[in-house]
DNA sequence: AACCGTCACAACCGCATGCGA
DNA sequence: CTCGCATGCGGTTGTGACGGT
């Protein structure tokens, strides 16, 4: 399940994330935003490439990700999409609030794909079955077998009421879904800030972001604990924090996991802060460690996250 | 206890797409 | 139109966990 970490020729980490970069990521991310991906592990602080950066938080600290079993209504739904759609698994993913495509892509592999293509042969048969019954019928109910006994077959409707039973115990429905589906507290939501095309001095000028920015950081007002109770295993758990909007795009998703290299370490280290202190107020983003010339205004409209830039380039306030 | 096969899933890779210059 | 870059997407791989023999 874990990737032996391991270094590329270029001297960037592959493999599985440990606490530690995760708690960079994280950080700069709900600090800063993904203003790019590929700049992005430089001033984090991390030996990563920006593409594993982003699969990283995309689907993994991603705040309001659901973690833990699929629940038979997420199946269903995966299953009717999937007949729908294929292997369109981000189009899947947007109907499934909290969970990834990837996660997504994992369990049809694993599970459900086994499951729809049982349920494909148990309509065939049946199909074949239903033609062979309505074949005998009209002739007669009972066929012998092949050692001259008589055989009772079943009767049609009760092979299809059987058949349709099989695919899901629950309706058909997804309503409990939302169609609207979009990653609120996504990366993109965040891309409010570019660079501009130079940046072959970064090299020179930029340091990585030192040990005090992460303690600087004040990592002691990130908030899990809340959310705890917002995204539950199963969807009957709706999120129950109405306050603010905010706040429930920012809740963090209580962590199912077992594996070694998961988040519930630093989850669980910052588990006693309160949701009510993640964004307590005005966010200002201090972007004072990306060279102001590097910085271009690309104001998105973010339905949480909205800057405002007070000084042009060097601090964003985030709502 | 050791071995082996399978499962589950995190992560990687390559290609596609969109966008700006 | 073309090129380069950033990001997104889907297929695939690698590895630990786990159950069976």
């Amino acid at each position: 399940m874990v990737r032996t970490p391991s270094c590329d020729k270029s001297g960037l980490r592959k493999g599985t994330w440990t606490p530690e970069e995760d708690r960079k990521l994280f950080a700069y991310v709900t600090r800063y935003g993904s203003w790019n991906w590929r700049q992005l592990p430089r001033f984090a602080g991390l030996a990563r490439c920006g593409k594993s950066c982003r699969l990283r938080w995309m689907n993994y600290l991603r705040p309001n990700l659901k973690r833990g079993n699929f629940t038979p209504q997420e199946e269903e739904c995966i299953i009717r999409m999937h007949q729908k759609l294929g292997n369109r698994w981000s189009a899947i993913a947007a109907e499934l609030p909290g969970r990834t495509d990837n996660e997504i892509k994992n369990h049809w592999h694993t599970t459900l794909k086994k499951r729809s293509e049982q349920n494909t042969h148990t309509n065939e048969e049946v199909r074949a079955s239903k033609s062979k019954n309505k074949e005998s019928r009209q002739g007669r109910d009972s066929v012998p077998n092949k050692n001259g006994v008589t055989v009772t077959l079943p009767s049609t409707s009760q092979t299809s009421d059987n058949s349709s039973a099989s695919v899901s115990p629950v309706s058909s429905s997804c309503s409990v879904f939302s169609s609207t589906t979009s990653d609120h507290c996504s990366a993109a939501s965040m891309d409010n800030l570019v660079f501009e095309d130079d940046f072959g001095f970064l090299d020179s000028n930029i340091e990585p972001m030192n040990e005090s920015f992460w303690t600087e950081l004040n990592l002691d007002d990130i908030s899990y604990s809340a959310a705890s109770e917002i995204v539950s295993g199963d969807t009957s758990g709706a999120i129950q924090s109405t306050d603010a909007s905010v706040h429930e795009s920012c809740a963090m998703s209580p962590h199912g996991s077992t594996s070694d290299n998961d988040f519930g370490g630093f989850h669980d280290a910052y588990a006693e802060a309160t949701l009510d202190n993640f964004w307590p107020q005005a966010y200002v983003a201090d972007m004072s460690h990306v060279p102001s010339e590097l910085l271009v205004s690309t104001v998105v409209e973010s339905e949480y996250f909205t800057p405002i830039y007070d000084d042009l380039w060097g601090q964003s306030h985030f709502y």
